[in-house]
RNA sequence: GCCGAUGUGGCGGAAUGGUAGACGCAACGGACUUAAAAUCCGUUGGGCCGUAAAGGGCCCGUGCCGGUUCGAGUCCGGCCAUCGGCACCA
């Protein structure tokens, strides 16, 4: 038996010879303005796939689905004269490399080289139009040089809430521009992993383990380097509005950012002459009467100042227990409500009251001032707490239908409130702002979810900080001083004491006699962050990326400059929110010409295995692109993934299915080429050129249209549908015309761009004057009039329900249509006897009697 | 708990408020073949009726219950289920 299984048609061979081509001519390479063969005539379409990281297990089938998509896209556009940019690089810096290098001593930088070797090798054979000229990869001293010069104009700008956007430094007039710096240091609690090493991102950690491996996360404070993300809040939420994003996305951005509207209120501490005031948020000041204790943060730096002296020893004790828990611990909303008393009390500013203060897990350091005032009649969290401690509870709300008040949390009618009585929520929250307002004793404020991103991590495989320590003082190098190049070292592990692994450079690290060097490094989100900006000009050495050409890339009258985005969600807030941040600091010092880096946002559902499981090793169900490609082709392999379903649908692989989709190829193939006796692949003799005939037109022009709307629309299963009911129709034919053959070829060129490639190229071989190649070519225009239909069959319903169907002519009058349905027998019988009440006639459509 | 997405044949999925199930898979039947594979042609939501045979006819059917409408898979209200995400954010 042979061991080389016959194939329905030579994929095997066409495929790596057209990827040799394209590779050779550098066809999809896009030039830049200024270029040579750069065509300004052109609108320009920019269109990303979110890039990956480049694993050691190498692709899986879900990569390509995006890939695909963006790549049918991009071939399309390019048919249809744009100036298409379609890139691909590394997200390289990463845990998984520094691992291993722990592990085996190998350098990261090795096993990164081998990796996007892999992927690289493996992206080409399914045939994609990258312009590899434009290759980026994050770990490239050429390349982080410039996210190295992005971070010190963040360290070297601020935000000034006047103008609402960042400006340099130097036109701070404060007293300390360090803290106010973008970039900034702080003593913060963190989540330390002792089994990684590091911190951790909240993001990172997930139900209180580690994201990557799943070990223990405990808090811990210690010295780290934030992003003042929080500055942008407010043009992050709402420059979100005029972005091409999933609703979804949105919202959870929003969600993310987290905008609450409320007041913030002092309360007077009772018999304390050094704390005068403590200062709670709440959004609901309409409540203050009901407000029966204060709450403080364990870690509040108040609580020192009020404790009375019996109390001490049991706030110690609660604070010591509280910091010693994880985060998981101290979220667990099962657990109850824990907390001690200060032993001071302060004045409800409303009723004038002495309320207790507490101290409290459950209100959070890192929110709103830390501090809270106890509504226990209408907060569920409050109201246990009260519960539990015996704390009186006053109802202030009424609600308007007839819930019990007690424990309400929706908004009603202020009760037992002097000032606000009667009102409802939203007039009273105004009200009593307003009146606190004018006695000084809080205002309007607005919090947001939000926090600063921890943006150092104890690690040695990213980004070093461009930055040197001086006497206890942190100042950024200069800029000639790019890119700061990571030492080689003997060992990667972490220290353990939270010292990251290039504190063990000790020659590195000396900066000058007085000087040392930051040791942390940048986190993985780092080079994500604008690697879009440089797929603009990624090879530029004076600037991270020349204005011309990020002009021009990112240009166009929308917000944002990259046309199409297409990635997982998992992005959904963390990568979208820094890239959006970053772009804005960019923005604002006046580096790029656009506020938003992202205009529309795709995202692909996963593909699950055959056992409509998560594709995972332990399951045993991850499909190989490669081993698909082996068996049916690359073409074959594309078309299937978008076959199976709306692209932004989750959905199962199936083997039957990519089956299916090769022998639709097989038979495009066979559309064209027969085997002769001698088993040699020869041009059909029925492709002749002749005129289309009528109903040959109509199948076409429909495909067209079908065709071109479907990929606008991301619709590319229901593309490849109609592009088989094409085929179908044609294989029983005689004679196929030439031209009719031609524009199909270029309809299936982005979906399968080797086959159509390779007959396209038969073809002109034989009718000599399709000399271009099929990429040169312009995609088919269609013709309304050749859809129209003559004759058209009109559903005839008895209320609502189909009876019967007649032929028509296209140009019926509804009065022609009525007749005719009414006059049919079967219709006539059906109505005999009965009153017809209606009838609706939709022209070219249906008829529906009302009996 | 909150937020979001999704529920259509044996399966993946199609259907501007107007013929539910396009296209593909699987299954079945046929052609070709010594045979198989491949290929080609045909049938295929469920139930029932009918006829010598064929064409045919009727009822039900898009998670469930209501509503709007001449007409609802599609719009509205209320449930249920599955899958994601967030989770003491005052």
């Amino acid at each position: 038996m042979s061991s080389e299984r016959r194939r329905p048609y030579p994929f095997d061979q066409i495929e790596p010879k057209w990827q040799a081509i394209w590779d050779e001519r550098q066809l999809f390479h896009a030039p830049n303005p200024g270029e040579k063969g750069f065509d300004s005539q052109k609108p320009k379409f920019f269109v990303l796939d979110m890039f990956p990281y480049p694993s050691g297990a190498g692709l899986h089938v879900g990569h390509p689905e995006g890939y695909t998509a963006t790549d049918i896209i991009a071939r399309y556009k390019r048919l249809r004269g744009f100036n298409v940019l379609h890139p691909m690089g590394w997200d390289a810096f990463g845990l998984p490399a520094e691992q291993y290098a722990i592990k085996t001593g190998q350098h990261p930088a090795i096993t990164t080289r081998e990796n996007v070797a892999k992927f690289k090798d493996q992206l080409k054979r399914i045939g994609f139009s990258y312009d590899w000229q434009r290759e980026i990869n994050t770990t490239d001293p050429t390349y982080y040089k410039w996210t190295q010069w992005i971070f010190l104009q963040i360290y070297n700008s601020w935000f000034n809430p006047e103008t609402n956007r960042a400006e340099p430094i130097s036109t701070y007039r404060g007293p300390d521009p360090d803290s106010v710096r973008l970039a900034y240091v702080a003593d913060v609690a963190v989540n330390w992993c002792q089994e990684l090493g590091t911190v951790l991102a909240n993001e990172e950690v997930v139900d209180g383990k580690s994201e990557v491996g799943g070990f223990p996360v405990v808090r811990r404070p210690m010295r780290q380097w934030m992003l003042r993300i929080t500055a942008y809040a407010e043009r992050l939420l709402n420059e979100l509005d005029h972005l091409d994003w999933p609703e979804g996305i949105k919202l959870h951005q929003r969600n993310w950012i987290g905008r609450s509207e409320g007041a913030e209120i002092d309360f007077k501490v009772a018999s304390s002459r050094c704390v005068p005031t403590i200062r709670v948020f709440t959004t609901r000041p309409d409540t203050l009467y009901g407000g029966t204790f204060l709450v403080l943060a364990p870690e509040h730096s108040l609580v020192d100042l009020i404790v009375t002296e019996e109390q001490w020893p049991v706030v110690r004790e609660y604070r010591e227990r509280a910091a010693l828990k994880s985060e998981l611990e101290r979220v667990d909303l099962s657990k109850e409500k824990t907390g001690v008393f200060t032993g001071a009390f302060a004045i409800n500013p409303a009723t004038n009251a002495k309320i207790p203060i507490w101290i409290a897990d459950y209100v959070l350091l890192g929110y709103g001032t830390g501090a809270i005032g106890g509504v226990p009649a209408h907060d569920q969290r409050d109201l246990e707490f009260a519960k539990k401690f015996d704390l009186p509870i006053v109802v202030v709300v009424q609600p308007i239908g007839n819930e019990p008040a007690m424990g309400f949390t929706g908004e009603g009618i202020a009760v037992s409130s002097p000032i606000i009585n009667g009102l409802t929520s939203a007039e009273a929250k105004k009200k009593i702002t307003a009146w606190l307002e004018e006695r000084g004793l809080g205002k309007r404020a607005i919090n947001y979810k939000l926090r600063d991103w921890l943006f150092s991590r104890q690690r040695y495989w990213g980004e070093p900080f461009p930055i040197v320590w001086q006497a206890g003082k942190h100042r950024a190098l200069n800029e000639q001083q790019l890119p700061l190049v990571p030492p080689l070292l003997d060992d990667y592990k972490p220290i353990g004491t939270g010292e990251p692994p290039l504190a063990r450079a000790r020659e590195w690290i000396r900066y000058s006699d007085e000087a040392v060097r930051e040791t942390n490094t940048m986190p993985q989100w780092a080079g994500s962050c604008w690697y879009y900006l440089r797929f603009c000009d990624p090879h530029n050495d004076q600037r991270f990326v020349g204005e011309e050409a990020e002009h021009y890339w990112m240009g166009g009258n929308k917000p944002g400059g990259v046309d199409l985005y297409v990635g997982g969600t998992e992005h959904a807030v963390l990568h979208l929110l820094y890239a959006r941040f970053w772009q804005k600091v960019l923005f604002d010092l006046g580096y790029v010409s656009k506020p938003e880096p992202f205009q529309r946002l795709v995202n692909q559902g996963i593909i699950l295995g055959e056992d409509n499981q998560k594709m995972s090793k332990s399951r045993g169900n991850i499909v190989n692109p490669d081993d698909v490609i082996d068996q049916h082709g690359a073409d074959a392999f594309r078309c299937y993934e978008m076959f199976m379903g709306p692209l932004e649908q989750m959905k199962p692989w199936s083997t039957r299915g990519v089956e299916g989709v090769a022998r639709f190829l097989a038979r495009v193939w066979r559309l064209l080429m027969t085997e002769s006796q001698a088993g040699e692949w020869e041009l059909s003799a029925k492709i002749k050129d002749v005129d289309a005939t009528r109903p040959q037109q109509k199948l076409l022009h429909a495909t067209i249209k079908k065709v071109t709307d479907d990929i606008e629309s991301f619709s590319f299963n229901t593309a490849i549908s109609q592009m088989m009911i094409f085929v179908n129709a044609f294989t029983s034919v005689e004679i196929i015309p030439l031209s009719t053959i031609r524009a199909f070829l270029i309809l299936l060129n982005p979906f399968a761009p080797h086959i159509s490639s390779e007959l396209w190229e038969k073809l002109s071989r034989r009718f000599a004057e399709l000399a271009e190649d099929i990429t040169e070519q312009s995609w088919p225009a269609y013709d309304e009039r050749l859809l129209v239909e003559d004759e058209v069959e009109i559903v005839v319903q008895i209320n609502g329900k189909l009876r019967d169907r007649i032929k028509m002519p296209m140009a019926a009058t509804e009065e022609e249509l009525k007749t005719a349905a009414l006059a049919r027998p079967n219709i006539q019988e059906r109505i005999a006897g009965k009153t017809v009440r209606n009838v609706i006639v939709v022209p070219k459509k249906l008829i529906n009697i009302v009996v």
